[in-house]
DNA sequence: CGATCAGTTGAGAATGGTCAAATTCGGTGG
DNA sequence: CCACCGAATTTGACCATTCTCAACTGATCG
């Protein structure tokens, strides 16, 4: 089985070494490829005993809507991100997964997972690790929403996904194509769309960031980490660890 | 080794079935009983190699502070909760956690957890159900955070702790008792604790629910319940599953 | 019996929301 | 190539939820 490093192998690969069998059972998690035009819904809140995936093109977001119509986003998925993994234990699922671009996803079931564990500890581990690694961004983003304003959450937000994109090769330290829309960032920050513009014509102003035509711009990165108070600790990618 | 169930015990089997081997293993998670008192942070930010706690007795918060000096709480645990279980894979840990009472607790290692599951693969799918239990009531905070009025944020918060007790057997639906203050609150729902105090007395004259010398009681559960736009799936915890 | 901490209340300010209307832009059909 | 459409973005005016500051009450504790 000879497949080009996924997304996923790379991010993995970046906090643990994998053995041979490690890698094998790796793979054996991308057979079941699928994929979805922009829009379509993935994962549906209240399904019964859903599958998780895992993305290895385009993006994702996961959300969760309020009984008003309201839509909070809690997370968006780029490749190398399962989808859908935290509730692949539960009865039925909390949250829903749509797709924001065009993606190409494997399907895993939750056998597949279990199965896995049994046989690759040190995946097991891994995958554990990138479990915990979603959970802390969604913690971070918590925080982000309870004690951070509007401006301080736009610029942690560009700064967390500029971090992870890196760690998978997409964009660097000077900014990244980006295909969201501005309601996708108010549903995400907790903002209504026209504040999430206001907001960004404020940071544009101040020289600090430019999101356009589908591409956010680091214009002076240290001083959009200063006022966001971003410290990429959380994201735990400092090179690889053993154990 | 015949201890009392504990109250993880409990909550664990609430989601599977637990073996006799896999009671031993949780059974051996329990040895290094701690005590700490009210106050005191067990799990620091920012520390390396930290171990986790199982919570048997007493209330715990784990929070992220800001460089401005504020706080936000992600969650509170209550006996059978594990503390600082995310960040035991990670270099450094990425919150900190305090005891709300004094506390009693159970001190475990990283490798007792991952050698724990090599031997009890049961109870490694009943602990990663706990974990992901826990990132699901993170996610539904989230949700509190991003797109609910102060007012709705209170009355799912404690709808959702009243939930979460009823499971370890501490309190029912007339009410629970609750260590709590109004600076907790606040710091958990990101309001200030002037705006806590009104939004209680606002929710007890309209008759839902009353919070008073460390007693929660719910007047209009129902009320309360619609209100809040409370829906309990997300904690999965309607009886026992095998799989 | 001060001291301290949690809770309570009021007045004014601020951040961010709502509503409504323009403007830009990428596509699409003629 | 051009007219047109719908979606995304932009801006203004006004409004509301929540914050901040400040003062006061009440309980608890040495």
């Amino acid at each position: 089985m000879q497949m080009l490093q996924s997304p996923l192998t790379r991010k993995l690969s970046a906090f643990v070494a994998l053995s041979g069998t490690d890698l094998e059972t790796l793979a054996r998690f991308h057979r079941r490829r699928r994929s979805f035009l922009a829009g379509h819904e993935l994962i549906h809140e209240g399904q019964k005993n859903q599958s998780a995936f895992i993305l290895a093109e385009g993006w994702a977001c996961s959300y969760k809507m309020l009984p008003d119509g309201e839509r909070q986003i809690v997370d968006f998925q780029v490749p190398g991100d399962f989808l859908g993994l935290r509730s692949v234990l539960f009865r039925t699922t909390d949250h829903s997964v749509e797709a924001v671009t065009r993606i190409e996803a494997s399907e895993v079931l939750a056998t597949d997972i279990l199965d896995g564990f049994a046989t690759a500890p040190r995946l097991a581990t891994a995958v554990l690790w990138a479990a915990s690694r979603d959970e802390a961004m969604v913690v971070e983003h918590l925080v982000n929403l309870g004690r951070r304003s509007a401006e301080m959450r736009m610029a942690h937000f560009l700064l967390e996904l500029g971090a992870r994109l890196k760690l998978v090769g997409i964009g660097d330290k000077t900014g990244f194509d980006c295909p969201l829309t501005q309601y996708h960032l108010a549903d995400a920050l907790g903002l209504s769309a026209v504040h999430v513009n206001r907001v960004l014509r404020h940071l544009r102003e101040e020289g600090l960031v430019k999101f356009q035509k589908g591409r956010v711009s680091f214009i002076d990165f240290d001083g959009l980490t200063a006022l966001a108070g971003f410290d990429t600790d959380y994201l735990d990618q400092d090179g690889p660890l053993l154990r």
